[in-house]
DNA sequence: GTGGCTGCAAAGTCTTTGCACGAGT
DNA sequence: ACTCGTGCAAAGACTTTGCAGCCAC
């Protein structure tokens, strides 16, 4: 089945994107509920990779009356579909992200900010790599990277050649 | 200060195990108490990282009087120190690794398995690559890989070149 | 109309905390 | 002796679950 990335469509407008949202969920056979639309459109516009708490008190803004559990279930029902992705960091909940191309992670451990990090280079770097390295008895999958480290002016976003 | 990880010394008799680990905790300015040693002997010969509560069974064993609060407490005393490290995959509670010599994991997504990655050719493509790359605003600390996948076999272990 | 989804609240899991006592230095 | 560490139990943080009613299809 085609694969939608949610947060691929970030040049649409809003309405746009809820039409986006809607037949990627129509894709999946998932209903398109009015609370699956927010929570889809709230994640795929943010940039912190937001905890189930803290979309619920963004989706809250506007729709005061969609439940806190009803986050969970549907964050993992698109895991499950393969919309959305489950970050781990350090000393923090589940964090998640609504980019679903593979792709790395730039970490602060000062703040908790965590940087999308995508680069071909690297990515033919690596599986070149561990194509020449046999692994045996592991058929292996996607690749994450997670560059930790500490910004530096913490006012400032983080940065790199190519965003 | 000299950092010493716990389970380099797998080579070693129980007994001189144990007196490296008293060393270590002296060196840090931690006091050895019998709790410790136990903890940090179970974690430094356990292959399967394991969690708080895994770590605590093995403990009971031969310690039935250590708490489960104390194995938590030690954890991020050690964690603190440099002597533990923390390792987080989906869907399982924290779980620990004594080794802290900077290194890679093989994530098994069937089994929650969990295997270290040590290579120093990988570790160099990564560092150069990074090296070329310029991020700006960050000051860049440990790389840590994660190779997803499944294992083709649950009952045979996973291995790599050069194990 | 029906099956899947939501809201609510309760329960479950994992982890931290406060405190009095005990032990390592 | 003094300070740090431990055991215990309670509390806290995060997440899942069960179920009755509702809504997208």
């Amino acid at each position: 089945m085609q694969k939608l990335s949610v947060n691929n469509f970030s040049y649409l407008s809003s309405k746009t994107l809820t039409l986006k949202i809607v037949e990627t969920l129509k894709l999946h056979h998932l209903k398109a509920t009015p609370q699956r639309l927010v929570i889809m459109q709230v994640l795929s516009e943010s940039a912190v990779h937001p905890t189930a708490e803290q979309l619920f008190e963004q989706v809250q803004a506007t729709h005061p009356t969609i439940s806190l559990g009803t986050i969970y279930k549907t964050l993992e029902t698109l895991h499950e579909a393969g919309l959305a992705q489950k970050v781990h960091v350090a000393d923090s909940a589940q964090r998640w992200d609504a980019n679903i191309h593979p792709h790395h992670h730039i970490f602060c451990s000062d703040t908790g900010e965590i940087v999308d990090f995508e680069d071909e280079e690297l990515d033919r770097l690596i599986n070149n790599y561990f194509l020449k390295k046999n692994i045996s008895n592991f058929t292996p999958g996607q690749i994450q990277l997670q560059l930790n480290g500490v910004k530096i002016n913490p006012n400032q976003p983080i940065k790199y050649h190519g965003h």
